[in-house]
DNA sequence: CGGGGGATTGTT
DNA sequence: ACAATCCCCCGA
C-alpha cells in the first residue's frame, strides 16, 4: 500500500479501502482479512470523530501522518481499529467495520469462538479486531513496515459494488453518507440507528424523553 | 473529582 | 430492549 493513497480526507480514503487486506503476524499464527466495510471520520470537521474537540492523549494517533493504525476500546469490551489517513497534523481515519477472512481461518476461529459462522467472522469492528488479535498494544502501529499488522492493496473493486450510506451506531452526524461496503456481501455489518441519534424532526417519534 | 455516555455485541 | 464493563473527557 502506497502512503500517498492514505495522505488523503478520509471520505476519499474510505471507499478505497474495500478489497484491501489486513494482515496480522504473531507466533501463533498469520491471519488475513479483507476489507469489505468502512466508515469515515474526518477530524475536527466532525462531530462524530474522536479528534472533533481536539487532540487528547487518546486520539493523538489521528494526528499523525497516515499509514498508522489508531486503536480504541468500545464500550469498555471491544477493539476498534481504524486507518490513519490524511496529512501529518490533521486528523482523520477510516474505521475498518468488517472484512472477509482470507487467510488464517482457524487461529481466526479460535480467537472468535467454534459456533461463529465463517461470515460472521471480522463482521463488525469488534468482531474484526478480535479475528486479527489486534488489541491496544497496536495503537500507533505502522502498517507499512511489513513486520505485524500490515496493509496490502488487495484486488481493486468495481465501483458497480460499491454501496454508500449513514454511519451506524453513532449517535452525532449519524446521517452523514460515511459508511461504504460493498453490495450484497454477507460479511457486512447490519445498518443500527443510534438510539440517541438526533433526529431533526422528531415530531413522527411517539416515544420522546420528557426532559 | 464525579459521572454520563459511547465509532459494540449478543441475547431476550 | 438491554446488560456487560472500562475509561475518556466534560464540567464543576
Amino acid at each position: 500500500m502506497n502512503a500517498d493513497r492514505l495522505a488523503r480526507p478520509a471520505e476519499e480514503v474510505a471507499p478505497e479501502l474495500l478489497g484491501a487486506v489486513l494482515t496480522h503476524e504473531t507466533a501463533e499464527g498469520t491471519v488475513s482479512v479483507l476489507v469489505t466495510e468502512t466508515e469515515a471520520y474526518s477530524g475536527t470537521a466532525d462531530p462524530a470523530s474522536h479528534a472533533y474537540r481536539g487532540r487528547t492523549p487518546r486520539n493523538a494517533v489521528m494526528f499523525g501522518p497516515a499509514g498508522h493504525l489508531y486503536v480504541y476500546r468500545s464500550h469498555g469490551l471491544h477493539w476498534c481499529a481504524n486507518i490513519v489517513t490524511g496529512t501529518d497534523g490533521v486528523a482523520s481515519a477510516v474505521l475498518i467495520r468488517a472484512g472477509r477472512v482470507i487467510g488464517g481461518e482457524d487461529l481466526a476461529r479460535s480467537r472468535r469462538g467454534p459456533k461463529v459462522e465463517d461470515p460472521r467472522l471480522a463482521r463488525g469492528p469488534g468482531n474484526f479486531c478480535q479475528a486479527l488479535g489486534i488489541t491496544a498494544e497496536h495503537n500507533g502501529a505502522d502498517l507499512l513496515t511489513g513486520a505485524g499488522v500490515t496493509l496490502s492493496g488487495g484486488e481493486p473493486v468495481p465501483a458497480a459494488r460499491i454501496r454508500v450510506g449513514p454511519r451506524v451506531g453513532v449517535s452525532r452526524a449519524h446521517d452523514w453518507q460515511h459508511r461504504f461496503y460493498l453490495a450484497g456481501d454477507p460479511t457486512v455489518s447490519a445498518y443500527r440507528l443510534s438510539p440517541r441519534a438526533e433526529s431533526p424532526d422528531r415530531a413522527r417519534s411517539p416515544r420522546r424523553r420528557a426532559t
